[in-house]
DNA sequence: AAGTTAACATGATTTTAATCACTTTTCTTA
DNA sequence: TAAGAAAAGTGATTAAAATCATGTTAACTT
């Protein structure tokens, strides 16, 4: 699946560094870790990791998007996170010990590194600030859950996708969302023809523009409204 | 709301320390986290923390069970976790540095004691342990709650309340479930009258007993079929 | 123990969203 | 660039669960 091994990133000059965790490394850690981590590109549909399998280290993501997702009943996919450059991904098993309950595919092309368990539980030990902002990432993440629940359990279709709407451009930043219907449906957590209907009411209402698959949010503010608080 | 505070629950002796985060400090630690916590009766239905304000501490539950929960739309509460004796309440919100997304109420008479911030902080930093359990916790209930993402984006209530159920089960142990129906329904993301509906049927089925309301579960394996994997 | 309140329960109705069946558009690749 | 496949989109129908209205039982309170 993996088009291409390479050396040619570095970590220290890694132009996503800014916004990960490993922004806390010292240069001479920042240095061991780009003699031990292993860098690829993946094409688009590419997987990191399988649901059930054992985890072996974590992934930093370089260039690119990754859905992490479970499968649900009849093996439909809840996206529970979109992964942008920077962030480091399936860490969460590695902690627990546990196999991954969430398989990770890219939805783009990508470039990922690989940072062996031993190496990654080598700089948690060490780096006191390292693994404060690991905890403090947990953290946030298990709280923005619990509103995910909630959102998940009380709110109607059509706010969930002004919801996710909403997240994904935070991830997308001024790029347009460029998301499957099918990717976009399993986000929200709703079958793709709705989702296809209730894109189209956004589209009438002025609340959002859409070049064939790609997603243009037009009236953040309105969003807001519809996704209720 | 806090009928009296005592000195008296050793943490040492503390009955349900083996089912908790403190059962890896060693006396001394013991010891000393003695001298510094402070405990309470509550009664039912009494606030532990309210959601949006700020943690000055965590909550270690000796007796009782507290309800977890945030508030939807209009208000309606959505139960994330049920904690029972030996849980350490309340620790996501301080970890992270925000204010709390959930609120926290007790809904049996319960004994709880409190360790402050700072007192909980020098336990993470010295114990290293401690700290280890802390974080495979937090991985734990992030893995879970990826889960239960999933099961309420996709499993219809009848699915969700089976789940539920089993996940009552764990938690009460030999004892019948004693929650209101509003609870579970709150618990199980549904409204109160789909929940009884819901309840009867599984009771003509034989699945479960009810005594007013109190729910004993009979056939687990059929809770389990139900379900859905 | 009687009265009051809150929790539990049931029936009828409406709403939301899933499902099924099919058409059209867009992307791939031979 | 034409053919085939995959993704996007539409319409009709069904099913699930929420909501509204109201009745009943249980549990406090004085």
């Amino acid at each position: 699946m993996l088009i291409k091994t390479y050396k040619n990133i570095s970590c220290s000059n890694c132009q996503s560094k800014s916004h990960s965790l490993i922004e806390n490394l010292n240069s001479e850690e920042l240095n061991n870790l780009e003699q031990n981590r292993g860098c690829s590109f993946y094409k688009k549909s590419d997987y990191l990791f399988l649901e059930g399998s054992y985890p072996r280290g974590v992934y930093c993501l370089n260039h690119g998007k990754v859905k992490v997702f479970t499968r649900g009943n009849e093996g439909k996919e809840q996206i529970i996170h979109i992964a942008k450059p920077g962030e480091i991904i399936g860490f969460r098993a590695m902690l627990s010990g546990d196999p991954y309950l969430v398989s990770a595919e890219t939805i783009e092309e990508c470039a990922v590194c690989f940072i062996s368990k031993d190496e990654f539980f080598k700089m948690m030990d060490s780096n006191s600030e390292f693994r404060n902002d690991i905890i403090k990432g947990l953290s946030k993440e298990l709280g923005e859950r619990a509103v995910s629940i909630t959102d998940m359990a009380q709110k109607s279709v059509r706010e969930r996708l002004a919801v996710g709407l909403l997240q994904l451009k935070e991830i997308y930043g001024t790029e347009p969302i460029n998301l499957s219907r099918e990717d976009l449906a399993n986000f929200v957590g709703t079958a793709t023809e709705t989702l296809i209907r209730l894109l189209k009411e956004f589209k009438n209402e002025g609340i959002i523009e859409t070049q064939t698959r790609k997603v243009i949010i037009l009236k953040s503010d309105k969003l807001h409204q519809l996704a209720g608080k």
